[in-house]
Order: C-alpha cells, then structure tokens, then sequence
DNA sequence: TATTGTTATACTCTATAACTATA
DNA sequence: TATAGTTATAGAGTATAACAATA
C-alpha cells in the first residue's frame, strides 16, 4: 500500500515515500526516541520520576485524595502512600483530614512544589524550544499540524 | 513571536497559531503522551522494561560484550549483569566467552529472543497503524514529515 | 459491613564496593 | 597494574496482606 499521492504537498516536498507499516515504525521509533531524550532532562531534578508524576497530577487535577491519587497515577494506594510521604517531607505537598469524611486525606501542592513543578515545566520545554527555534517555519508548521494528529492518535 | 506564515500550508490548513513556546510545550506534551500510551501495548509482555529494552539492544546492534551494553543502556555492569542473567534463564539471549579474550563474554539474541523482539514490534507497530490508517492522505503526510523532523530534533 | 488510609513484609531493579580471572 | 565480569549488600519503588479508623 502506497502512502503519498503523486504530488506531495508543499509542507514538505522532501519526505520520502513510505507505506503505512513504515511509516507507523518510524514514526514510533521517532517518537519514543524523542520522549526519552526530554525525559532525560530530569534527571537535574531531585525528585525521582514517579515522585514528580504524582506531584504533577495533584497539581494538574488540584487537591484529592490519596485514592484518587493512586488511581490517576495507576499505582496501589500503599505505594503511593509511600511516594507522598516522600513529597510532604520534601515540603512540596500538603496532607490535610478532610472536613467532610474523617477517613480521607486532601492532598494538595504547596507553594514549593509548585514552584518546582513550574520550574522542571519550563525546563522541559526550553531543551525542546532551543531546537525548535533552529527550524524552518515551515518544518515548525509541519510540528503543529504533527501535534493535532498525535493527540487524536493518543485519544482514539 | 508568531509561527505561521500569513497563508498556512496546504497540507494542515485547520492548525491553529501558536508561538513557538506554545508549540514547544504543546508537541512535547503530544508526543510524551503519545510515547506513554504505546508503551502500555507492553505491558502484555512478560518481560520487564529493562529487560525487553537491553533484549532489543543486542537485536540491534548485534553480538557485544556485558560493558558495551551496559554503556548502550545507560546502566552499571553490575545492574546489567543481572537483566542479562534473566534473559539468559529465559533462553532469549545467549553468554558465551570470548575467544580472544577470556575476560569478556559475548552476548547473542537466541531465536527465541528474536521471535520476542519482532513479535513485540510488530504488536507496538500495529496499534499504531490502525490508528494511522483511520487519517487522511494529507495527516499521513504530515506524520512522515514529522518523523524526519523528530528525528533532527532528537539528534541535535 | 464497606471504605479509606496505613503498616508490615517481600520482591525487583538499581547502585556502590569488593572480589576473581585475565591481559 | 588495568580491565571485564561477578558477587555482596543496600536503597528505592512496587506489590499483597493485615490492621485501624470512620461511615
């Protein structure tokens, strides 16, 4: 199964022909090579990768719960137990009992955690942003389209 | 700074303008999450990350020694040493000594290990080329652009 | 009784340090 | 001596099972 009509589009006149099984190999390949060179920008960061998730998610979705929690993050309520402990001893999360049901536990980010969640934010882009600036604008148009595509292949 | 050139492409005429730490933050959230919901297709795996990662660097770059892998894998030999005693006890890869050098051993994917790598690869690959064949001709395209810009990016 | 969270315990993966065999 | 690999041991992160507190 051929790929590209005859004549390409102008975004990019030079990308070669693939069928979709090359096209959906390389383009993995690509993708996952890429995610793992961002993530390795962390490694700066003091806190270990399931660590800064959780503290991401808490703030990304705002105060809950342990199990909420544990569940976004797709872990068992004692692992993520121990992962908070961890982030409330660093000062970047806040446990409070809840009002309302004396069983539950808030989780919300403080000032520092969000602090450095910010900071290894900007981190990350600014690595992928140095890179992006050195393209042309029609490759950083072909970025943008690329990021539409990519959520809807995620989502379906 | 804007992206876009006043008349956009043909190729993705619907993406919206973003500047270009928009669209950094935007592509890097697309393709971490993108590469996070095609590792899940592992999870059917038997065998761990790490395990299926050093597995696949001895298919790739074919026979080498404990250290060689270690360096590829970004690990210590002690650490290495352990994933590969697993995969040695799982028949996919193969200890022998060196003939040159009675120091080093040499490791080799055996055939059961190459049926798991390619049986892995083409699963990963098919999960996403179900979803690729869904787009148009045009998203295709773009995707295939996007590759080889990915890839610039990854390197540079 | 059911739910929420925590503690006890074990297993895996990683590391550093120390050891063995070979160059 | 230096290098390649292995073994000993420890720390971090995960899990299941058992327990405590509350609804």
């Amino acid at each position: 199964m051929t790929l590209l009509p005859p004549t390409p589009p102008a975004a990019a006149p030079h990308t070669k022909r693939r069928t979709v099984a090359e096209l959906s190999h390389d383009f993995r390949l690509a993708n996952g090579r890429l995610a793992r060179r961002v993530r390795q920008e962390q490694a700066e960061n003091e806190l270990t990768g399931g660590q800064f998730s959780a503290l991401g998610a808490v703030f990304r979705l705002g105060p809950m719960t342990l199990s909420a929690l544990s569940e976004e993050e797709r872990v068992t309520p004692p692992s993520m137990n121990r992962t908070v402990n961890a982030l409330v001893q660093a000062g970047l999360v806040d446990r409070a009992g809840s009002a309302e049901d004396g069983r539950k536990v808030i989780l919300t980010v403080t000032p520092a955690g969000l602090a450095l969640v910010k900071e290894t934010r900007r981190r990350r882009d600014d690595w992928i942003a140095k890179r992006i600036l050195r393209l042309t604008p029609e490759q950083r148009q072909v970025l943008a389209a690329a990021t539409d595509i990519m959520k809807e292949l995620t989502d379906s």
